[in-house]
DNA sequence: ACGCAAGCGGATAAATTTATCCGCTTAGTG
DNA sequence: CACTAAGCGGATAAATTTATCCGCTTGCGT
């Protein structure tokens, strides 16, 4: 067994790694695509050999970026378990969950890069999936939703108002929270369909069409 | 005005023009991504100067396969507005649309990168955009459906169903179907979630999480 | 069956992306 | 302070992607 005691970096290199860290952030945000390394090295004022020396490749890049972002994601579904109720508990953490993805402008660049197999990563993902399933069970059991209701199903809440935040981020940043209400009623978490959010305007939907502009927005 | 009466292609240019779009269609399937032009000549077993010669570049290739796939789509809106009942004509649109989504492997490539602001695209988009309000004011008249539904809720719809679909395909390809009904619930178009398609197991979501992997499938 | 506009193929140039190497600099220990 | 392991920068090589050009071939109207 290879003892892999990785001593601290440098000050120096840490500060740099940093800097990379939150430059390629921007960078990804900014644009709503990937940046090459040698772009984020340029844009963070480092030599391209540093950004390589600390991550190897793009790849390495994102899981490392991913890996912090998902920190606060398990905590959230840890401070939904607080709650006493567990109908409350589920909603409270669907509506942190996409609250947490609707506010992040990098992060769904970042999911369409990681990966989920990776080292800390799949660690990680299994205890989300813990929590989850904890989540769930209670409140089917306490009947706060829909008896067939499963963990599938918060993933899949999770992929769809992901899909609506990623394309109305710049045009309705609330959006979001129509769909995520109705999904809520159709998963029989929530009764009243009160539509605290009004749907988008023609002229906002026209916005979100693919387009070439949608995807290279600031120049 | 330049009478740009362009004559039919030749009888050969017109045939490698499908071979290319054929080519180009089932490589954006195979591997959920883009293929180059150059790769798209090759495999389909013609010059790269015959591909840039019909195509000038991707954009244009991607946008002639989405031209194509949006009469289909237009066609589905159009035969909704039959039903007598504008409920169902309603669901009925949301369902057929959502199924022309799964069932086209090649569709969510195509989506990602074509520009619907070019040109035949756009009128598209415009006649679709009225057969949807249509179908909508009749469902919300007849109070068929929320009173504040609105056309931006069926693009959301496509969107989030979209999403699912996405990550799917190959592992529940019926999965989408659970979610087109907890949204029609959600917006009211249903009155019981009836389950008729059950959730994902764990090891199915497991396998829509983000990995290198899921974006090259086969090899 | 002739003639030629239209089309074809693919070598190759240009641009972009990805990654390495190595001489110089510096943080931090004693 | 002095020494050295750790780190830095950026020129440059390698790989990939994008696109053009032009000599040869062929469909098809007469």
């Amino acid at each position: 067994m290879t003892p892999d005691k990785q001593r601290p970096l440098r000050a120096d290199a840490e500060r740099n790694r940093r800097l990379i860290m939150d430059t390629a952030d921007r960078l990804f945000a900014e644009r709503g695509a990937v940046a090459t390394l040698n772009e984020i090295a340029r844009e963070a004022g480092v030599g391209v050999g540093t950004v390589y020396r600390r991550f190897p490749d793009l790849q390495a890049l994102v899981d490392t970026l991913f890996t912090e972002r998902f920190t606060t994601f398990l905590a959230l579904a840890a401070a939904a378990e607080e709650h006493a109720d567990p109908g409350q508990a589920l909603r409270h953490y669907l509506l942190e969950a996409a609250q947490w993805r609707a506010g992040d402008r990098a992060l769904d660049v970042i999911l369409a890069h990681a990966d989920l197999d990776a080292r800390p990563l799949a660690g990680m993902r299994d205890e989300l999936g813990r929590h989850v399933d904890g989540l769930v069970e209670r409140a089917v059991a306490a009947g706060a939703v829909r008896e067939d209701f499963a963990s599938a199903d918060v993933y899949a809440y999770l992929y769809m108002v992901g899909a609506v935040v990623d394309r109305t981020h710049d045009i309705a940043p609330d959006a979001w929270r129509r769909y995520a209400e109705v999904l809520m009623v159709g998963f029989g978490l929530e009764q009243a369909p009160t539509a605290r959010t009004s749907a988008m305007t023609d002229a906002q939907i026209r916005l979100t069409w693919p387009s070439p502009s949608a995807r290279l927005p600031a120049d």
